[in-house]
RNA sequence: GCGCCCGUAGCUCAGAACGGACAGAGCACCGGACUUGUAAUCCGGAGGUCGCGGGUUCAAGUCCCGCCGGGCGUUCCA
């Protein structure tokens, strides 16, 4: 008899040589039903794994995140299987699980590629693969066992000597019980074995809730100078209802799509004779634009930030002081070369030019801090192919602001900036955040431990006195300092990374920046560079999307449309319209040259937060009849001063409008 | 950059697998009628070198080649 203990405490007698899959059936038939691999001694193992006497047992059912993972590796499995069917002698990469999904890599013969109709034939063949219910059965290889059984798959085989070096630095490091290296494959008919750590669902008969999305190239290794390979997107579940929840969030996702509502709303677009990534903002989308930047103006101006200007265009020579050129050049558009011998470049940032405001003339210690802000706009060539909409483009305003303070005051600053921050995008209505903390790199680094150990001190501070999350990005600072980024959740749980704060000890140093001191002394003054939209289009892109495109009251184009029911109810609805133009409310009349059903419908359209219907009724009591975006009726008969006062408040309040 | 997909009216798309009767629809726009109390009123009109160039053919949105533009992806040890 062996003895295991179970997740709760308990502890069960089993027979010698039970697997997994004999406590699973012992604990009920429905663990059982569910069950498609074991974690023992927090090791993922198979359900055909046997139990040792003593081992922490606990069965990963189907649903689980380990159980989901297992589901798709093994689906991966079963599309290899299928591709390699439809293509012998295809070569098999990796195929890993991600999140909500899989994919696998494949080389075809003859420099084969997927097209989108394959999907339909890849498919077709792993159904019938599943409904084979073949079994995966694991075998354990010693290194040159697995060279000679992918015999013919290279990539396997550089798999299986990676392990092996692998294995061989843990053993020279000392470690118990690496003896030799093993490496694992899981076959699943004499047709097919695949190099595979596992664990593997018993058979493949246990799949089948899944569905193949897209297509796409990758690198092998992810290096583009190596090997291009073809690769097939799937998403897997548990059950058909999972997968159908899965496939709705998707479609969710789509129709919030920024670009579509953009478009739809009229709010910006990206003429082809622009060129990729260079949106235009037509007057809808400019009204919420200068309503985000004049807020942020207000913001920054309470909270002591001075403006300042730059040009869009420089003399190289200010771009290689700072090393943009050096490190920076794939992301810059190509220098300009002028008549008179002299290179200018479109400026990728902001920071140089600050610096030179900061050292326009002798600075002293009673200026400091000194936080220069400006909406500056930047130009970054990002390679074709991943301009994205408003997320990623070549032509962006950053709400940039560099800090320059001492030393003494860097704590302080810091605090203040990422509060400030944090203040500002929860009245945007995000208020789901967490933070990532990047450290000292290990290897160089410019400025003294003391000072980045101070600084991350601080930033880690503000974020545990907030009570954020923190997710530490150990040594993933850029060299010249320490960073923190926001992450905002969006209202369908997706991350956006928005507001940097990074401390830089490096570009004082290269520009030669001081000030004098109370010693009379001249000392080196230290840089923060912080952006909270980040870039004002993304940041736009994103509430677009976090909204599905019903934007705040405060920042909607059109706040308020008023509809007479006919003709002679115009001349009154006119007059109520400029009173909620008047009460500072962005407000117009349609008149009735259409059917009041069909302006009403194309008010809801365009998402208006507040649309008026004002009738006989409401000439003659001085109302309206209020419909508020997300409101299933209309409320009639409301004075015209309380639906003002409505709308007011909601600008005031910066509330968050319901959808429509 | 590379892979896949796409490019027909301002927009969304049919027509392409089979070359000929194929320049089409809806929305938007313009004109007229309708005068409306809560998500599409009716009638009419205008609008396209079918991305560009070349080729095959008696005949090319449709087949072939090249180019341009757009979208998506490029989520790193089995």
């Amino acid at each position: 008899m062996v003895t295991i203990k179970l997740p709760d405490g308990s502890t069960r007698e089993l027979p010698k040589r039970a697997t997994a899959a004999d406590l699973a059936a012992e604990m009920g038939p429905g663990v059982a039903a569910s069950a498609v691999a074991a974690e023992v001694n927090g090791r993922l193992v198979d359900l055909a794994s046997p139990l040792v006497d003593g081992a922490s047992v606990s069965i990963v059912p189907a649903g689980s995140e380990a159980g989901r993972d297992v589901i798709r590796h093994s689906t991966a499995h079963v599309m290899a299987q299928a591709v390699l069917r439809l293509w012998p002698g295809a070569r098999l990469a990796i195929g890993p699980v991600i999140a909500d999904g899989f994919y696998y890599d494949f080389e075809l013969p003859g420099g084969a590629h997927f097209s989108e109709e394959d999907l339909v034939r890849v498919d077709a063949v792993m159904r019938d693969i599943i409904a084979e219910d073949q079994p995966f059965s694991r075998e354990e290889l010693s290194v040159d066992e697995g060279l000679a059984l992918f015999e013919g798959q290279p990539y396997k085989q550089e798999i299986i000597e990676a392990v092996a070096a692998g294995a061989e630095e843990v053993d020279a490091a000392g470690s118990a019980d690496v003896g030799r290296a093993v490496v694992s494959a899981y076959r699943n008919s004499e047709a097919f074995v695949d190099l595979c750590r596992g664990p593997h669902v018993p058979s493949t008969g246990r799949l089948g809730h899944f569905r193949l999305t897209r297509v796409a190239g990758a690198y092998w290794r992810g290096d583009e100078h190596r090997q291009q390979l073809q690769r097939i997107y799937g998403t897997a579940w548990e059950s058909e209802e999972a997968l159908a929840g899965y496939l709705h969030r998707l479609e969710e996702a789509e129709r919030r799509d920024h670009r579509r509502i953009g478009h739809e709303l009229d709010l910006f677009s990206f003429p082809e004779e622009i060129g990729s990534g260079l949106p235009v903002f037509h007057p809808k989308g400019g009204i919420v634009r200068r309503e985000m930047e004049d807020y942020s103006r207000q913001r920054h101006a309470d909270a002591g930030y001075d403006f300042v200007y730059s040009p869009h265009i420089t003399k190289a020579s200010l771009f290689e002081v700072s090393g943009h050129v050096d490190w920076y050049a794939d992301s810059m558009y190509p220098p300009m070369e002028l008549d008179d011998g002299s290179t200018y470049y479109v400026k990728p940032m902001n920071c140089p030019f600050h610096i030179l405001v900061f050292r326009s003339r002798q600075r002293s210690y009673r200026e400091l801090p000194m936080r220069l802000f400006e909406f500056g706009s930047v130009y970054r060539y990002e390679k074709s192919g991943v301009v994205h909409g408003l997320t990623r483009v070549r032509g962006m305003t950053q709400d940039d602001a560099h800090i320059f303070c001492t030393r003494e005051q860097l704590s302080d600053e810091l605090t203040r900036a990422l509060t400030f921050v944090l203040d500002l995008l929860s009245d945007f209505g995000l208020d789901d955040f967490w933070l990532e903390l990047s450290t000292k790199p290990e290897d160089k680094a410019v400025g003294s431990d003391q000072d980045w150990e101070e600084a991350t001190a601080t930033l880690r501070e503000v974020a545990e006195g907030r009570g954020l999350e923190l997710v530490l990005d150990e040594g993933g600072g850029a060299f010249y300092g320490p960073k923190i980024s926001v992450q905002a959740r969006d209202a369908i749980g997706r991350n956006w990374q928005i507001s940097t704060v990074q401390l830089d000890f490096q570009l004082p140093q290269r520009f030669g920046l001081e000030y004098t001191g109370a010693d009379n002394a001249k000392h080196r003054p230290v840089m923060i560079h912080r952006a909270l939209f980040g870039s004002v289009e993304r940041f736009f892109g994103m509430l677009l999307e976090h909204y599905a495109g019903n934007l705040p009251t405060w920042l909607s184009p059109e706040q308020v449309r008023v509809l007479p029911v006919r003709d002679d109810h115009v001349e009154y609805a006119l007059a109520t319209t400029e009173r909620f133009c008047a009460a500072g409310l962005r407000a117009q009349m349609v008149d009735a040259s259409e059917p009041l059903g069909t302006r009403i419908r194309s008010a809801k359209l365009e998402k208006i937060p507040y649309v008026l219907v004002v009738g006989g009724d409401d000439v003659s009591a001085g109302t309206v009849g209020v419909n508020r975006r997300g409101d299933d009726r209309p409320q009639r008969g409301v004075p015209v001063d309380q639906a003002i006062a409505l709308a007011r408040d909601d600008v005031a309040q910066r509330r968050t409008a319901p959808s429509g």
